[in-house]
DNA sequence: GATGATTACCTAGACATTCTAAATACATAG
DNA sequence: CTATGTATTTAGAATGTCTAGGTAATCATC
């Protein structure tokens, strides 16, 4: 089982989807998605926080500082309305993409 | 029937599969692409051109100038063998992300 | 009480890919 | 002769992810 590559503009997208469960500081975001992806999806840091600055930036998410239950202090992440409405529009866009790819991986067959 | 996001990183693959059908110029390649698509997915010129020389360098495909049926000079690019085994390997790729990405977004439900 | 592993965050700079926006040139239709 | 379609090229901007560092606190272990 090989490490996947993450396409570009996917990862708003699983990070919605994470918040859109429960809210989560940003390291235990890293681990929920390397969970869910059994492994196989391994976020960077150096993706993770950024992305995180950008959407809280573009209102889809909003933050606090707490404490965590290992006695840390951590900035928990959680989503918008906004963030909800954005998080059902790259799910369509990427159900739509999955469409058109099928037909153009397929076609010829 | 909104346009599709085009996600960094798969042009490549719908390229590599276009050609894996027959050869076929840059021109043809775009239209091609927004056929079998069905108008969903637009390749700007500004996009396929600078990939399919990116793809020239790699190996994965090769060209050679000729006329088409209207009668004009075009270059027309063909898979090589390394090019079947990328696009084998994008395709993999390409299918893992989406189970995974399945998982992602189903898990919860 | 030193050491190392884990938790948690932050950031600069590199890198790759796609897009916008332009230009060139030839063919054909009107 | 003008507009439209075919076909390629390229510069530069925009975007997002990664590499590769850094800080600091907690916990277990020796």
């Amino acid at each position: 089982m090989t490490k996947l590559n993450l396409l570009q503009g996917t990862l708003d997208l699983i990070v919605l989807r994470a918040l859109a469960e429960q809210p989560l500081h940003g390291y235990a975001i890293a681990q929920h998605i390397r969970e869910v992806s059994q492994q196989r999806l391994l976020i960077e840091e150096g993706s993770l926080y950024p992305a995180l600055y950008r959407m809280e930036k573009k209102g889809w998410i909003g933050s606090r500082w707490d404490t965590t239950d290992k006695g840390r202090r951590a900035r928990v992440y959680s989503l918008t309305a906004a963030g909800r409405e954005q998080l059902a529009a790259e799910r369509a866009n990427w159900e739509a993409l999955t469409d058109v790819m099928a037909r153009i991986l397929g076609q010829g067959e």
